[in-house]
RNA sequence: GGCGGCGUAGCCAAGUGGUAAGGCAGAGGUUUGCAAAACCUCCACGCACCAGUUCGACUCUGGUCGCCGCCUCCA
């Protein structure tokens, strides 16, 4: 397997410390607000990385932090008249349920600065005493030029860094580019105790010292997003080389490419915060099935920049590529209920055309029909190359396509390669279930949910559907035709398809673009 | 100013030395009482532009243009 290594700027082959064995540390959230689609971009691509490499049979352990001592928590906090620690924790609570919904498993830690005073006070007390920091009155900085190797990871020149520096320099610092491990306590603010008196870690020590603590000193795979490369791990990374030896830490750096937001007027512009132009992932989810957020998500690679389009509209702003992704996952729900009803059908007696198998026809002939044959290979092989999940993707559009192409008709092909090639297929759409996290709903409860939603959205009346289509029934059996087409144009006008199934019975979707205003 | 990334059909998006995956939209067709769904066919002689290297370049090298980002909190 190879993977995108930041420190190296180079596709290298990964090799994990310990057989077997794969420890991975992601930066998570700083609670003081809502998750946005960026943050849902990170957590998706991690989650995917994860589930992969679990995939390929690793044992995985899974860290992703929660910053819950920060600035802007405690400014936040004051803001709203609220302690620190509780407005954190109804942030990470609404962090979990926006995880939760799209579909992201649970890391096997998630520690808390809050809950780590200890670990960070003795990793500070360590650099202190190995003078790679000092203290001055309660705070205490990171000797940047203790640190020989300060700026490899993201390639920063010390120089130029200064030259660039445009933040005003705390002239008790020795040089402008030391950053605080330790931070003398401010009225009104919360601290702990410490050998410097009271006071609060640092942004970039929690890190380092929580991955220490459950990962070891030298870990596998470090991720988050690419703005953090500088300087948070970079500052990361010196803190713990400097404590740990020059060859500690993180083995390999992954960091996703950014969410830009797309507007006719604006252009792109990155989706940030600061900005105040991003989009949470609860909003987004009101409007759409967080899977249709995933699957959109996936589409590109997780290093390639995203424009998140967005239509402006009186009515509000609505997201044209995820309706899209919806739409696309309606699709593959019909066909993945399509496959396990067939599948589960007696004997397979609901495919049409399948030759009975005959004695010639044994052991003879492709024994999986392709593309299903390779699927597994070639997804894998799209995942091995640094998690290329929109390669991933593709190949899942043809497995569905082959699937509705033999359910339809399948033309003479031996039953029993059918139903072998079926069942290929169907472990084809386990494994994108367990590594893309896609289509591991209940088909029936997705499209259902969705047509009560569109139902919803233009006040359809799903009896009144019912009682129509049942008139439109009568009208068919008479062959009363004028009168039955009368009735689903009537239907037609209100967004209703119909859709007559062989067996006789009607179903109905909800049309899902824009009812026109005039035909 | 330093560093990094991106530019592939109307739109989204893989590919990254051997002659352009996939999706959306569009056109035609199969199917259907009519539809819808589904399937099939078509849809980039060309991958921002220019110049080189090579038997051969979207893919490598140099340059130009455009866009985004990091260097400050930021996924």
């Amino acid at each position: 397997m190879r993977l995108y290594d930041t420190a190296t700027r180079a596709k290298v082959a990964f090799e994990p410390l310990e057989a077997g064995k794969v420890g991975i540390y992601v930066c998570g959230p700083t609670v003081y607000d809502y998750c946005h689609v960026g943050h849902a971009r990170c957590y998706v691509a991690f989650d995917v990385i994860v589930r992969y490499l679990r995939q390929l049979g690793l044992a995985v352990t899974y860290v992703r932090n929660v910053t819950d001592i920060d600035d802007k928590i405690i400014r936040r906090a004051q803001e709203q008249g609220e302690e620190p620690l509780a407005l954190a924790a109804r942030f990470t609570d609404a962090f979990h349920e926006d995880m939760r919904r799209l579909g992201n498993r649970v890391p096997d830690v998630e520690p808390t600065v809050s809950g780590h005073l200890p670990e960070i006070i003795a990793l500070v007390e360590r650099l202190v005493a190995s003078d790679h920091a000092y203290v001055v009155d309660g705070d205490v900085y990171f000797a940047v030029d203790r640190f020989a190797d300060y700026g490899a990871l993201a390639a920063r020149q010390l120089d130029e860094l200064q030259a660039g520096a445009r933040v005003e320099v705390d002239p008790r610092k020795r040089s402008p580019l030391d950053f605080a491990l330790w931070k003398a306590a401010k009225p009104l603010e919360p601290s702990w105790p410490s050998p410097w008196g009271a006071g609060r870690p640092g942004w970039h020590i929690e890190c380092s010292a929580m991955s220490e603590r459950y990962l070891g000193a030298t870990f596998d795979l470090h991720g988050g997003g690419m703005d953090l490369a500088f300087p948070h791990h970079e500052n990361e990374r010196a803190q713990s080389r400097a404590s740990g030896g020059a060859t500690s830490f993180a083995r390999y750096w992954l960091h996703n490419g950014f969410i830009n937001v797309r507007t006719a007027e604006l252009g792109e512009e990155k989706m940030s915060k600061s900005l105040g132009n991003f989009f949470t992932i609860r909003e987004v989810c009101a409007r759409h099935e967080p899977e249709a957020l995933r699957l959109f998500l996936l589409g590109t690679h997780y290093r390639n920049p995203i424009a998140f389009e967005i239509d402006a509209r009186p009515e509000g702003p609505t997201f044209p590529l995820l309706e899209e992704a919806e739409r696309r996952l309606g699709y593959a729900y019909r066909t993945v209920q399509r496959v396990r009803s067939a599948r589960s059908s007696a004997a397979g007696a609901a495919l049409s055309g399948a030759a009975p198998m005959g004695p010639a026809l044994a052991g003879s002939g492709p024994a999986v029909l392709p593309p299903a044959d390779a699927f597994r290979e070639r997804f894998a092989a799209a995942m091995d190359d640094d998690f290329n999940t929109a390669a991933a993707l593709g190949l899942l559009a043809e497995l569905l396509a082959q699937a509705n192409k033999l359910l339809d008709q399948a033309k003479g092909q031996p039953r029993d390669v059918v139903a072998r090639t079926l069942a290929a297929i169907d472990a084809g759409l386990e494994t994108v279930s367990a590594v893309l996290g896609l289509l591991g709903d209940d088909p029936q409860a997705f499209l259902q949910r969705r047509r009560d939603k569109l139902c919803q959205a233009r006040a359809i009346d799903a009896a009144q559907v019912a009682a129509q289509i049942a008139a439109r029934g009568a009208a068919r059996r008479a062959k009363d035709f004028k009168q039955a087409d009368a009735l689903r144009a009537e239907l037609s006008a209100l967004g209703v398809e119909l859709m007559d199934r062989p067996d006789g019975t009607t179903d109905w979707v909800v049309r899902e673009e824009p009812v026109s205003a005039t035909p």
